[in-house]
DNA sequence: GTGTATATCTCGGGG
DNA sequence: CCCCGAGGTATACAC
């Protein structure tokens, strides 16, 4: 990984045209080629960047990186104050726990948690416009459809309602009801399912994760 | 703006749960009190991060990173490379340009570049649930209301419905047409779409452009 | 502050 | 390879 830290002025011309004026950032040159521009504040995104895989050319002052697809980012050093580079090797990779993944995972072993007697028919059941998480059936055999989030907003409402018109239209399905489960439902969501005859279900996930693993509470 | 390269691990606790085993990485802190923690790959992302305000404690080899909201960012440093300082001073920003906003615009200025003979009501024309981006009419009176997106995505087939639905409950206005336009409109978008009875308009933005200044075009 | 729409989103998974 | 959906999305803007 390269630093420098440098007087600059930046050009991006390719899916938006952007420029930043002279002042003195941060340019970061990662292993793989991507370069990012920091300012000294605003969150974590730099002010400019290009991603990989792209051509740096450095013509003096003048840094050119370019990609296959219009894109380019100029780089003008004026005053280069700092020029470093370091070995950082290969990262082992982030461990990650706790998303809509593993929700829907934990619900499709179990779906009785949804409801006493419901039982999966498939994951990510397909439809024209998109998988649906879970299809169920119901204890008096009703088709289900299970739409899974990690926060229940307006949004998930529209997508469960999506999956149900085209689930409707099968007439080996029909009537099929529809089912809007996370670990928190926003009011907002909770009344545009009300109004439309979807089933709000909040489930907490650590009780989840619990069940998952009995015997880790047995000792 | 601070720059340690070390090798570390990192803990992060919060909205997930997340681990960074130990390797060499870059832990870049901003003036603005944001921490980031950087591989030497993977687009300007950091692996993990705590945007400001926060707390930041050094206590020897770890650094515990928390705000008020009960997220924490554990950094241990087992061992250390570099670790360096540099004033940046306030940036002047970004200038941008070229987003759906001017597409927008474009459309307003010419909306017979949608189909001939329509013609501009009022652009962000007001609704309960926000703006449409154009209400028109055609060549037959009939009121037309436009979505105009950069890419069109189902997202934006469900906004234009929700407009739809309003603005047909106005007796002045109703019944109203729906337009989808984009640079580019995704197979998804398209279906759903044709199901909703809303029309479909793929734009040449490079074109429009052209059609905005013809005078730069004579010279 | 909440809610909504955007993003050069980034990132990962599945066909 | 593209398409699609999720994200610790972040961010700007309106109400």
């Amino acid at each position: 990984m390269r630093l420098v830290i440098a007087e600059c002025t930046v050009d991006y011309d390719g899916r938006l045209t952007a420029h930043l004026p002279r002042a003195v950032r941060l340019i970061m040159v990662k292993a793989d080629g991507c370069v990012a521009v920091h300012s000294d504040g605003g969150a974590y995104k730099p002010m400019n960047w290009m991603t990989a895989p792209n051509t740096l050319v450095e013509s003096g002052a003048q840094w050119v990186v370019s990609n296959g697809k219009g894109e380019a980012l100029i780089i003008t050093i004026h005053r280069l104050i700092s020029d470093s580079s370091h070995e950082l090797g290969v990262d082992p990779g982030l461990r990650k726990d706790g998303v809509e993944a593993h929700l829907q995972e934990l619900l499709a072993t179990d779906p009785e948690h949804l409801r006493p007697g419901m039982r999966l028919i498939r994951r990510e059941y397909p439809t024209e416009i998109g998988p649906v998480d879970l299809l169920c059936r119901d204890g008096d055999d009703r088709v289900t459809a299970v739409e899974v989030k990690r926060r229940g907003e307006i949004d998930g409402v529209e997508q469960l309602t999506r999956y149900l018109d085209f689930l409707n239209r099968q007439p080996d399905l029909a009537p099929v009801q529809g089912m809007f489960v996370a670990q928190e439902i926003k009011p907002q969501a909770k009344t545009l399912a009300r109004d439309r005859d979807i089933v709000c279900v909040e489930i907490d996930y650590d009780e989840l994760r619990g069940i998952e693993r009995p015997q880790q509470k047995l000792f």
